[in-house]
DNA sequence: GCTTGAATTTCGTCG
DNA sequence: CGACGAAGTTCAAGC
């Protein structure tokens, strides 16, 4: 990895074209030949980049000044104007183990299914990811009276979530041996415009409870 | 800005808990407090991070090991132990006068208002960004004969995009002085599942040559 | 300030 | 390898 603090002008041009006027910048060279600028603020995200694969061509210029050319197999280009270097240092850094997460829509989806009685009593899962032609429900459950019930879950409910669990009632509701087949869904934060539409369709909204759900969990570890 | 390259561990608890295994890495610290943690591989996503506004506190162990602990408002919390610094520097470099973009979507949608012939011979634009309650139609055309037809338009083309259009379609075909209104489905890419969904619901799929589009602004351009 | 939709999205998983 | 969905999404524009 490669550490260049410069006064630097960039221009961008592939997926659209993008320029920056002349400031100092950090650019990060990776070891795979990836680029990144950064600026002193903003997010995690820099202000423009190359991502890999691509390949990096310094061109040293007349009057003083370099410059790079960053290029991918796409066409797209990456080219920076380097005006003053005030920092450029190299580190071997190795391969990184990687990030090790936990607590997604995958954990929550096995949570809600191991605590099915949060979405009613007597209620239990047929099974998780339950296939259909245009893509697996997330739980397929049985209610106390053993009516169908699809459950579509997601971290953060949106529209988009409540028009996949209506294409997949629409579908559902179609198989005889299936029919009828009612909607619930489950998130950890329901925005109102979601909520109303589900709502308006006839899908029960549930707001989930991580903690409540974990601590659920540990305590029926704990019994068995 | 200050760069920091050492072997280091790090655990966010936060929206999620995450952890990375002790690994060499470039540990970035911007000027309003965020912290980056990169390894020397991927994309420009850091390994973990730290969003503004957050505060980092160090905190010095006895056997020669320092702690980071970066925290902000919502008591997310980022943790970095540090075993080994390899490097240490700090730079000045202002402020950014920020990325100025030249669009995507939105000059797709320029070039097809100006080239509705693209979608099908004698059609006109009627207007862009049609507005309905429900939001803005991004096209609303006639075609040859007289009849409304809405377009939406996309660089990427995904069954989000035909929900979006069915939405409006259903709108606008309530209204007795616009009905009938028949869907244009227009992008640079359009995914299987996209063109089904559409086709099921009887709406034309398009897919858009941004360059042939381009080419046929020059061409008009050098004619009057 | 909140909501909505796009992104040079990136990143994983699954077929 | 492509397609599809999630993301600590982030980002910008509208209201």
């Amino acid at each position: 990895m490669r550490l260049v603090i410069a006064r630097c002008s960039v221009d961008y041009v592939g997926r659209l074209t993008a320029h920056l006027p002349p400031a100092t910048r950090l650019l990060l060279i990776k070891a795979d030949g990836s680029v990144l600028v950064h600026s002193d603020g903003g997010s995690y995200k820099p202000l423009n980049w190359m991502s890999p694969p691509c390949t990096l061509k310094e061109a040293p210029a007349d009057d003083g000044t370099a410059s790079w050319v960053v290029t991918n197999k796409a066409g797209e280009e990456l080219r920076i104007s380097i005006e003053e270097v005030l920092h450029d240092s190299s580190h071997e850094l190795g391969v990184d183990p990687g990030l090790q997460k936990d607590g997604v829509e995958a954990h929550l989806q096995i949570l809600l299914a191991e605590n099915a009685e949060v979405l009613g009593e007597g209620w239990r899962v047929v099974r998780r990811e339950y296939p259909t032609s245009i893509g697996p429900v997330d739980l397929l459950c049985k209610d106390a009276a053993g009516a169908s019930v699809a459950v579509e879950i997601k971290r953060r409910g949106e529209i988009d979530g409540v028009e996949q669990l209506t294409r997949y009632l629409d579908l559902m509701n179609r198989d005889p041996l299936l029919a009828p087949v009612s909607g619930v869904f489950a998130a950890q934060e329901i925005k109102p415009q979601a909520r109303v539409l589900a709502e308006d369709r006839g899908i029960r909204c549930v707001v989930l409870d991580y903690d409540e759900l974990r601590g659920m969990d540990d305590k029926e570890s704990r019994l068995f």
